[in-house]
Formats: structure tokens, C-alpha cells, sequence
DNA sequence: ATCGATGTTCGTCGATTATCGACGATAAGT
DNA sequence: ACTTATCGTCGATAATCGACGAACATCGAT
């Protein structure tokens, strides 16, 4: 593991990068962790994929200004960049209200109609 | 040209969807352009891209639910789905006010540094 | 110094996406 | 009926994306 990780300038982020990133359910799920618990290790996101996918989906975030990540010997702790959420002024803040709202009407539904093909 | 296109229902869509029609530059334009002036013929659109690739876009767009097409003899005038606006309460709201500050920026940018490239 | 835990990077594969050119379908005007 | 205008669809191609496994780097402990 590099000593650094690359955190762009917010500058050079544009709206369409930013949309592309949350653009994932995988990488939904991780903005909505952080938006739910702060900063948050890495190793405890529970997504059903293999680690080096998971690191692919964290640079995707990390490249698009949305999460910072800080080294901590071998782990690495993932938080939202709250300088990114003032870049796009509401956008990343109605997303996460809307990722919220969804999950809410999902386990809703799974409650309503007893496990979905599970 | 089929007389009727595709809508689909917006209990279809998904926010990855529709954040993922949304990241792309040309497609954020279009949506601009929509929420600017409102119904808007198909042909009137200034992308830099060819006839088959506006398809494509306008297609991804009408399919996440957040465009209306409507078919009127040979053309196409295509409006912002105002019940998609409420699907996910602020996220297209808040998108289009990123995208006019943005637009508003730009120009801004090219007024400070006279005719960069170009 | 070696080992295990953690996480990134690289190479790869299949699927999706963006673009274009060509074609087809529909409608309006002559 | 013929012509033109407007789009959508199909086929092809190049790029990108999501996923995985293997290899590498760093840290902490033995």
C-alpha cells in the first residue's frame, strides 16, 4: 500500500464526473455508509464483491473528489469529503437523502412481501 | 419512426440510473437546455455529436424515466418528466442548479481569459 | 528478518457504452 | 405517387467499465 493515496483538487472535478461516481449501486452503498456513520474503516463495508473490486469502486470515489481516505498503518479509514459537498451545492445532499429514502422503502417491501427470492 | 416511443414506469427506475444517465456531458446539456426552455423540438439541440449518437443519448435519458418525447408528424419535441422530478425529491433539482452555475462559470472563465483555444 | 494482515495495482475477461454510417419507417408537401 | 425531412434502429468499432485473480507494497508482530 502506497504511504499516500491521490486526492484530486476540487477543481478539476466536473458535475458529469461526480453523477458517473454515484452512478453504481456499489458505490451508492458506500456514500450512504459514510453518510450514515462518518468516517468508517475499510474493511468493515459489507458490498458483495472481492477486495481488489472494492478498491477499483474506493479510487472511483476517491479520483472524483467525493471521499477522503487517511492511511493508518496497514488499514485505511474512508470519509466524505465535506468540501465536496459544498462544490455541487445540494447534489451529493439529495442523493444520500434519496439513497436513504430508498433503502427505507426496500426493507418496507421486503416486510410486506416475506423474502424475495432469498 | 415507431408513432409511439417507450416511457418507462417510474416505479422502474432506479437512482443508479438515473445518477448514471446524468453523468455524462452531453446529457447534461440536454437536460439543461430542458430545464431552461422547456419543451424543446428534437432538432434544435447544439450537440456536437452526429444524428445516431443524440438517438443513443435520448434514448438513455427517456429510458431512466426523466424525459418526455413526444411525437408530433416527422418531429420530436422532447420535455423534462416532471413526475420524475419527484421520484427522487431535489436530485434532478439540485443537478440542474449545478449545471447552470457551472454553465455560468464557464462563461465567466472565457470572459476573464480572452478565447482560450479558439 | 520473516510472516501475516490489509489494501493497492496490474492484467484480463466479458459486458456495456459512445460513436458513426447506413438503412428503414412515418409524415408532410408537391 | 414521388420527394423530402425527421428520427429511430441496426451493425460495426473502439473505448470504457465492473469484476476477478495474481502479484506487490506497507505495517505490525513474532
Amino acid at each position: 500500500m502506497p504511504r499516500q493515496l491521490h486526492h484530486p483538487d476540487l477543481k478539476d472535478t466536473t458535475l458529469a464526473r461526480v453523477l458517473s461516481a454515484l452512478g453504481d449501486p456499489v458505490r451508492l452503498r458506500i456514500i450512504a455508509v459514510l453518510a450514515d456513520r462518518g468516517e468508517h474503516p475499510r474493511e468493515d463495508f459489507d458490498l458483495g464483491v472481492g477486495p481488489s473490486t472494492v478498491s477499483h469502486h474506493m479510487k472511483t470515489l476517491r479520483e472524483a473528489g467525493l471521499t477522503y481516505h487517511r492511511l493508518e498503518g496497514t488499514r485505511c479509514f474512508v470519509s466524505l469529503r465535506e468540501d465536496a459537498l459544498q462544490r455541487f451545492p445540494a447534489v451529493v445532499g439529495s442523493v444520500l437523502q434519496a439513497v436513504e429514502a430508498a433503502e427505507a422503502a426496500e426493507e418496507a417491501e421486503e416486510a410486506e412481501a416475506p423474502a424475495p427470492a432469498s
